[in-house]
DNA sequence: TTGATAGGCAAGCCACCACTTGCCTATGGT
DNA sequence: ACCATAGGCAAGTGGTGGCTTGCCTATCAA
């Protein structure tokens, strides 16, 4: 279901979000909160940045590991790809639902 | 400016247009609304299917070109490719900005 | 010229989404 | 035990986007 996908992908704070965990990976809520706010120079809030990232684990494009009372987010880029290869197939018959 | 191009892909309607142009490309509007409503099942009027078109053509996914009294659309897959290889560089020091 | 087809413009309505606010739970340190 | 840190939950609010409604322009056929 890349519904999900797309609309994860459709709000800008939530594309730096994942530029952010591109950069460096497995951080946590509290690191990308400010990390946004002084390298992007974002003003959102913590509770803004949880919601968010909710949002992208829904869809698939982000995974998250307890670890006492740290939370880690690690990127998933798989649902990426396919999303795009829906429309970049120029004669393929497979249209696959 | 890849911003407008995920907010047009937020859009099921607007996916399920590309989908339509995939299949068939250069169609009229009004084509499109026949087949979205018949194939797809949309009861989409033809206003939001032209505001559909607009945002579109706006984020460059479209291509328009006027011949008489008709107004043929084309689809136009670059702009997708650039977006998700925003995130599939896992080592190229070339971000790029 | 008249009528029909293909499309455009603009205002208004409504629902969803992002964000805030306030309070709560859980883990770790001392 | 205590307090601070890391995170979660839920209700409320404002703004944007999608859709409608109504009317208008332009091209083609008779």
């Amino acid at each position: 279901m890349p519904d999900d996908v797309f609309k994860a992908l459709a709000d800008p704070t939530r594309r730096k979000i994942l530029d952010e965990l591109t950069e460096r990976n497995g951080q946590t809520l509290f690191e990308i909160c400010a990390r946004l706010t002084t390298k992007h120079g974002l003003g959102s809030s913590r509770q803004a940045i949880s919601q968010h990232l909710a949002v992208l684990e829904a869809a698939g494009l982000v995974r998250t590991r307890r670890q006492g009372r740290y939370k880690f987010h690690d990127l998933t880029t798989e649902p990426l790809e396919q999303i795009v290869s829906r429309w970049l197939k120029p004669d393929a018959p497979e249209t696959g639902k």
